[in-house]
DNA sequence: CACTCATATGAACAAGTGTTCATATGATAA
DNA sequence: TTATCATATGAACACTTGTTCATATGAGTG
C-alpha cells in the first residue's frame, strides 16, 4: 500500500478521500456529463425541449410558442442537434423537430421535479 | 374558441402547438429549472459533487481530490452552497461538506448514465 | 426562370462565467 | 498575544455563450 492520501503535505486527511479518489470517473468522462448538463443550463433550450415532449413542432411553431426569434432557435436548435438531444426531419420548405430519445424527457422531468419541490 | 394559433401571420400551423402551448410552464420555473442544471454544467462543480457522494469531505481533501485550487473549489462551494446543492458542518479549523439531497444524487447519476449510454 | 417562404448561418456584440492571485477571516495552539 | 492552518473572498482577466441583424440556402410555386 502506498502512503496515506495527504492533500497539502502539511496534515493527514480524512480516509474516505482515499477511496472517493479511486472511484473517480476520467476527465474525459466528467467534461462530457457537464456538456449534457450545459445543455439544460440555458432557459430557451429548456423551453424548447419542453415543448418538443409531446410531439414534433417546426421552427416556427417553436419560436412563436416560447416567444423568441426565429434564428435565435434555429442556432439553438443547431446546438441540441450537436448534443444528439433533438432530431429532425424535412417535410417540403417545413422542418420538424423531435426529441431524439426518452433519455431526454427524463431528465427534463427530473430537473422540474427537483424545482417544483423547493 | 379563439382562432387557430399562427406564428409568422402567413400559415397555419400544427395543431399540435396550440395545445402545447397551454401546457408550458412560467418563465420564472423554466429560469429556475435552468439554474439548476447550469450548476451541474462545469466539470469541476461536477467533480466536487461526485466527489461528495458517498460521504462529506473537507475543502482541502476535494481540491487534491480533484487538482484543483483550494481557491477555486471554495468559490465553487459557495456558488453550490447558494443552489442549495451541497451543506457543510464546521469542526474547528476544517468545514466538511456533503451534499444537501438524495436528489442531487439522481440528477448526477441520471447525467452520468446517458454519456455511458452513448 | 424568378419569386416566396421556412430555415440556416456568419459576424459582431453584450453579458455571464471560472480561474488566478493576493489577501482576509476565523479558529486553534503556543 | 502572535503564529499557523483551513477556508473564504474580492478584483482582474480570459474565455465562453446567447442574441441580434443581415444574409444565405434550399424547397416549392407560378
Amino acid at each position: 500500500m502506498a502512503k496515506a492520501f495527504e492533500c497539502c503535505e502539511t496534515h493527514h486527511h480524512h480516509p474516505a478521500a482515499e477511496v472517493v479518489k479511486n472511484r473517480m470517473l476520467s476527465d474525459d468522462e466528467f467534461f462530457g456529463v457537464a456538456d449534457l448538463f450545459k445543455m439544460f443550463g440555458d432557459s430557451t433550450r429548456l423551453k424548447i425541449l419542453y415543448a418538443l415532449q409531446r410531439e414534433e413542432l417546426c421552427v416556427c411553431d417553436i419560436a412563436d410558442l416560447i416567444g423568441m426569434t426565429q434564428s435565435a432557435v434555429s442556432h439553438q436548435l443547431r446546438v441540441l442537434k450537436g448534443s444528439r438531444l433533438v432530431k429532425y426531419r424535412r417535410a417540403g420548405k417545413t422542418v420538424f423537430y423531435s426529441l431524439a430519445d426518452d433519455h431526454v424527457q427524463t431528465i427534463l422531468s427530473q430537473g422540474i421535479e427537483h424545482i417544483e419541490e423547493l
